[in-house]
DNA sequence: AGCATGTGTGCGCAAGTGTTGACAGACAGA
DNA sequence: TCTGTCTGTCAACACTTGCGCACACATGCT
């Protein structure tokens, strides 16, 4: 299988769409299919609906079941796979990273990357 | 367009091949297209000429010309853009993150990503 | 200059991926 | 039960991406 979880992590992430699903799902807490697909007047139903199954493939959301909807949230874990990619790239650079990601906390800050779609 | 700084960066991270050239990278101090090449049997020199190029357009390695030598080496900057986007989505469990990278860091575990490719 | 080496690029082909439209399943309400 | 709503899945299409081959460019050696 191509398809380690990594792979499966990174590839979901690869593209904007679902990153903006992610990010979408995170400010809330849960989001059932109909609103997050209701966020992008661009895209289908099926659209979102293929990548929210790829976002859960990769585990990077959950789904739960309530009647007829489906409500997504993000996964907790904070995607292993990729500190643990990101730890063997960076080793020297780590405490760097690790105070980055502080930083950022600290900062309150909230660079969303939808931000970045509307003019590159 | 489409190819703001982390969308680049994401895109680059997608291919198991092109995180396995950055781990390999990151391994060393710096190599040569050719040394990198070299590792990976199953790959042309083209295309990991093309895996570099886009690696350094996404900001991801360095390239320092030596006479007909090309030296790549992993950009210090740990992909900003990279850590902007975990945070606005595990902005809850960022501390979480910021830990696991430290715990990473501290096992001096190097769980590479490469040992998933071989069998693709 | 001539030749060998290191490396990137353009072209064409194969493979993977996203999007859409139509269909099917599950559930709530009348 | 019947209908409408919410959602996922399947098949088909267009688009994008990765790969190898041949070629071009730059550099170093003789």
């Amino acid at each position: 299988m191509t398809t380690s979880q990594s792979d499966a992590i990174f590839s979901a992430l690869a593209d904007p769409t679902r990153r903006a699903i992610l990010s979408l799902i995170g400010e809330h807490e849960e989001l059932t299919a109909g609103e997050i697909a209701a966020h992008f007047d661009s895209l289908g139903r099926t659209a979102v609906s293929s990548h929210l199954r790829i976002l859960r493939l990769a585990g990077l959301v959950a789904e739960r079941r309530d009647g007829r909807f489906r409500h997504y949230s993000v996964t907790p874990t904070p995607a292993d796979a990729v500190v643990a990619f990101l730890t063997s790239v960076y080793q020297n650079s780590l405490e760097q990273l690790a105070s980055a990601v502080q930083d950022a906390s600290a900062a309150g800050d909230t660079p969303l990357d939808r931000t970045e779609e509307r003019s590159a």
